[in-house]
DNA sequence: ACTCCTGGCGCC
DNA sequence: AAAGGGCGCCAGGAGT
C-alpha cells in the first residue's frame, strides 16, 4: 500500500494510507518524528512525498532507508511537460497546487548554490498560501497527478517514468551521501607531477609558468602573450601571419607554428588546474570521499547533472585518485553503445534490432553487415544519424544507413522534422522536450534567413531545433532506460544483503564499491539489471544491453 | 561589488 | 578530416 507523508516543520510528520486513485484510505496520523514514522512502517510499499532531495536526506541521516517513493515535485515536472509542453515551468508543490486551483503560479526557488557546507540561508520549499497546509496540498496534488497520468498518451509508460524518476531521486540522495572513495594524496601526486610545484601568492604552478614562457618566446616578440586569453593568442598569430577564427584545439592543431605545441600543453594543464586542481580538492574531498550533489532529470533529456564539483566531468588523469578501500574493489560497468541499442529498441527497425540483438560489439557488427568491415565508418554513420551531423561524409553515410535501416533512420528523421516544425517530441516513456517557443535555438554568426510566420521555416534556428529533437528521442530514451537500470540494481543489491555500495553514476556507467569477494555477484547483478531494464522499458525486444564490466582497485585501470 | 555572457574544454 | 546532441565549470571581461 502507498502512504503519503509530509513533514510538519518541527521534525514530526503527518501521514495516511492511500487508495489506488490517491485519496485517503484511513485516518490521518500525526507523529512527532518523521524518521520513526517511516521506520516503523516497513510494510508501506511506496512513500508519496513532496521532495526526495529534502525528506530522504533527513531520513538517511537518521539511518532510515526506503525501498520506493513517489516524488510529487519530480512528477509534476514530467507531467506538466507532457501535457502542455511547458518543460521548465514551475513544478514545486506550491506551483502545482496553484495550477490545480487556477491561482497565480509561484516561481520555483532558485537553484541552490553549490556548497560543501550547509548554508545558513537554505532557501527551503516555495511556500504555500498561509491558510493551506502542506499535507492537504500534497493529497490534492497527488490525486490530481494520478488522474492526469491516466490521461497521458501512454499511461502505463508514464507511470513507469514517474516511478523510475522517483527511484532515481532515491539513488541520487544515497549516492550524494555515500560519496566516491577519493584518495586526496594520490590526487595531489598527480597534480604535482603534471603541474609542478605551486608558488605562494596565487601564481601559476611551475610547469604552467614554463609553458606560458615558451609560448611567448615562440612568438619571438618582446610582449608577453598570455595563453589563457584567446584574444591575446589570436592577435599574436595574426601578427605572425596566421588567421584563426578561434583558439580551439582542433583549429590550432591544423597550423604549423612553434607556439602550438606549448600552447596546447598549457591549455590542457590550465584546464586541469582550474577544474580539478588543489582548490577543487580542498573544497570537495573530505574524509576520503567526494560527495557531489546529483540532480536527476537535471537536463531536459532526462540525463542527470550535478551541482558543483563537476562529478560528471572527471578527467581521465584524475581518475587515478578514485581507489577502493583496502580489501575492497570497484566494479566499473558501462553500457556498450547505449544509444544505438536504444534507437534499435524504440524504432523497432528489423535490421538494427538484429544487429543489436547480439552481445557483440555493435559497431563491428554493423560494419560487417553494411559498411564493408570499416568499424570507424559504421560508428561515425550511426552517431551522425543520432546527432544530426550534416557535414563531411555524414550525408553519404546517412544514405547507406537509410537504405539498410530505414525504420531507425525514419524514427530520428521524424523527430527532427517535428522539431523543425515547432512540434514536441517525447522519449519512449513520455519525457517531453521543451516547446520551441521557450528556447529558440540561436546560431550566432550565421546569416539570418527569412522566417516564415508560425514556425522557424527553414532557418538555421529550425535546423538547430531539428538536431536537438532528433537527439532528444534517443538520448532521452537512453536516460529513461538508465534510470530503470539504476532502480533494478538498487533493489537487487538490497535484496542480496551485500555490503556493496553504489558510489557513482554517469549517464551509461555505474561504479559499485564492494568487498573483493562480492565483486562477482555485483557484476552479475548489473548484467541482470540491464536486461530487466530493457524488458520493462521497451517490452519484448530482441535488443540486448550488454555492459563492459571491470573489477579494479583504481578507477583509472578500468579502461 | 555584483551579475551575465563568452570561449574553451572536460565528460557522456 | 571536421565540428552534430546534452551538460558543468572556470576565468576573464563587459556591463551595472
Amino acid at each position: 500500500m502507498r502512504w503519503v507523508v509530509a513533514e510538519t516543520g518541527d521534525g514530526g510528520a503527518r501521514l495516511c494510507p492511500l487508495t489506488q486513485d490517491g485519496r485517503p484510505a484511513g485516518p490521518v496520523v500525526r507523529e512527532s518524528s518523521l524518521a520513526e514514522a517511516v521506520r516503523s512502517r516497513p510494510e508501506v510499499e511506496r512513500w508519496v512525498w513532496r521532495s526526495t532531495a529534502e525528506i530522504y536526506r533527513r531520513l538517511l541521516a537518521a539511518g532510515v532507508r526506503v525501498e520506493r517513493c513517489y516524488d510529487v515535485e519530480a512528477a509534476e515536472a514530467l507531467l506538466i511537460g507532457h501535457e502542455e509542453g511547458q518543460s521548465g515551468q514551475p513544478h514545486s508543490l506550491a506551483a502545482a497546487w496553484a495550477r490545480l486551483h487556477g491561482l497565480p503560479v509561484p516561481a520555483d526557488a532558485p537553484a541552490r548554490a553549490a556548497e560543501t557546507q550547509p548554508s545558513l540561508f537554505e532557501p527551503g520549499p516555495v511556500p504555500l498560501p498561509p491558510d493551506t497546509d502542506e499535507f492537504t496540498a500534497l493529497l490534492e496534488v497527488y490525486a490530481g497527478q494520478v488522474a492526469r497520468t491516466a490521461r497521458a498518451e501512454h499511461p502505463d509508460r508514464m507511470r513507469l517514468l514517474l516511478a523510475s524518476e522517483s527511484a532515481g531521486m532515491l539513488v541520487a540522495a544515497e549516492l550524494s551521501r555515500t560519496g566516491i572513495p577519493w584518495r586526496a594524496d594520490v590526487h595531489r601526486e598527480v597534480l604535482d607531477g603534471l603541474l609542478g610545484e605551486r608558488f605562494p601568492g596565487g601564481l601559476e604552478p611551475r610547469r604552467m609558468a614554463e609553458l606560458a614562457d615558451e609560448v611567448s618566446r615562440a612568438f619571438g616578440e618582446s610582449v608577453r602573450v598570455r595563453p589563457d586569453l584567446p584574444n591575446d593568442i589570436i592577435r599574436a598569430f595574426a601578427r605572425a601571419g596566421i588567421a584563426l577564427s578561434s583558439t580551439r584545439k582542433w583549429e590550432l592543431q591544423q597550423i604549423d607554428h612553434p607556439a602550438v605545441a606549448s600552447l596546447l600543453a598549457y591549455k590542457s594543464l590550465y584546464r586541469l588546474y582550474t577544474a580539478h586542481g588543489w582548490s577543487w580538492l580542498q573544497q570537495w574531498v573530505h574524509d576520503g570521499r567526494f560527495h557531489p550533489e546529483y540532480l536527476p532529470g537535471g537536463t531536459v533529456s532526462g540525463r542527470w547533472t550535478t551541482n558543483g564539483g563537476g562529478a560528471l566531468q572527471i578527467p581521465k588523469v584524475i581518475r587515478q585518485a578514485v581507489r577502493a578501500d583496502p580489501g575492497w574493489r570497484l566494479v566499473v560497468a558501462d553500457a556498450d553503445q547505449m544509444e544505438p541499442r536504444v534507437l534499435a529498441a524504440v524504432s523497432r527497425d528489423g535490421g538494427l534490432m538484429e544487429v543489436a540483438g547480439t552481445g557483440q560489439d555493435l559497431y563491428a557488427d554493423l560494419a560487417a553487415r553494411a559498411f564493408g568491415g570499416d568499424r570507424d565508418r559504421a560508428k561515425l554513420a550511426l552517431l551522425g544519424a543520432i546527432y544530426g551531423q550534416t557535414s563531411g561524409d555524414a550525408l553519404k553515410h546517412m544514405a547507406d544507413l537509410r537504405r539498410r535501416y530505414p525504420a531507425a533512420v525514419a524514427y530520428v528523421d521524424d523527430a527532427a522534422r517535428a522539431g523543425e516544425e515547432g512540434r514536441l517530441v517525447r522519449t519512449w516513456m513520455g519525457r517531453t522536450c521543451p516547446p520551441a517557443s521557450m528556447a529558440p535555438p540561436d546560431e550566432a554568426g550565421l546569416p539570418q534567413e527569412e522566417e516564415r510566420p508560425g514556425g522557424y521555416g527553414s532557418t538555421a534556428a529550425a535546423r538547430a531545433r531539428g538536431r536537438f529533437t532528433r537527439n532528444f528521442v534517443v538520448q532521452g530514451s537512453a536516460a529513461d532506460w538508465a534510470l530503470l537500470v539504476l532502480a533494478a540494481l538498487r533493489h537487487a543489491m538490497a535484496r542480496a544483503g551485500l555490503r556493496a555500495e553504489l558510489v557513482f553514476f554517469q549517464h551509461d556507467e555505474v561504479i559499485v564499491h564492494c568487498p573483493a569477494e562480492e565483486a562477482g555477484t555485483v557484476a552479475e547483478a548489473i548484467a541482470t539489471a540491464a536486461a530487466t531494464a530493457g524488458r520493462i522499458a521497451f517490452g519484448p525486444t530482441p535488443v540486448r544491453f550488454p555492459f563492459t564490466t571491470a573489477v579494479v582497485e583504481c578507477y583509472a585501470d578500468a579502461k
